[in-house]
DNA sequence: CCTGAAAGTGAAAATGAGTTTCAATAAGTT
DNA sequence: AACTTATTGAAACTCATTTTCACTTTCAGG
């Protein structure tokens, strides 16, 4: 918890209000796991404030992916979102959808490096495959 | 065009039709390069076979990611799609949007390996970071 | 070269994620 | 406590993608 509370007085210091939906939202993303589509992220903040609407949660996770305290992407027709904590990749499955989080990083270009004028701040990876579970259902 | 007609002579071999519209489409894609969406294979396939409808551009696509002619994913609230002919990534600009093709390959995790009851076939990389011309801009 | 069964197609309607608007509410400052 | 202004939620809206369905085309077989 004591995360959560820095991420929000983080941003507090940069001039943003905290508030209770954004207290639920940051709390919610905690629970969240990897890649969190945001009806799940609603879901779980709503138990903690049952009046908090669709669209602040959208606002909110917005808010954090510019602030960079979460990472932002989409995959199947929707955004998933989730916090940046150790730098870590995902094993999408093929079959099922499934995904996993993978804690090493196997790419070799450094934050910095500059390729033909363009400077690398980042990367995003997916390993795609199939899941120990759909290997076993096709055999 | 060579490399078209084997695409669409393999599709027959194993039972689809070859349609004017499917013709149409993948002849757009050859031409739309890095990242097409789909309304850029749409307007280009339609200068080909102007009765050409969206919807069928939707299904083509689907249908030849499925049959791995082309790497699909999704950016901006849309999908892209490009032959996925020499293996190769993307550099993102997060200042401008633009998508750059960078022809190698950092990621040392092979097509084929296991990690923990997951079979690695693929992989999908984006380096994200700014290119010259925004840069530029920010001086 | 015909023909018919089945795959494929396009228009229009439906779906669903995400965004915009706006009046009401709450955070933080004095 | 009062005040200024960011934030919020509901509802309307946008726009990519999917579904439906009657009509058309492909191509295997004759
Ligand atoms: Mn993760
Ligand atoms: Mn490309
Ligand atoms: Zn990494
Ligand atoms: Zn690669």
């Amino acid at each position: 918890m004591s995360f959560n509370k820095f991420l929000l007085e983080t941003l507090r210091a940069r001039g943003w209000r905290v508030t209770a939906a954004r207290r639920a939202v940051v709390e919610a993303l905690a629970r969240a796991g990897c890649a969190a589509d945001v009806q799940t992220v609603y879901r779980l903040a709503k138990r903690a404030y049952p009046r908090l609407g669709l669209v602040t949660v959208y606002r909110t996770l917005d808010l954090l992916a510019r602030e960079g305290w979460v990472q932002r992407w989409e995959e199947g027709g929707a955004a998933r979102y989730e916090l940046d904590q150790p730098h870590h990749h995902h094993l999408v499955c093929l079959a099922c959808g499934a995904v996993q989080r993978w804690d090493r990083c196997p790419v070799s270009v450094r934050e910095g490096a500059t390729l033909g004028g363009f400077v690398v701040t980042g990367h995003r990876l997916e390993l795609v495959g199939y899941c120990r579970t759909c290997r076993e259902v096709v055999r």
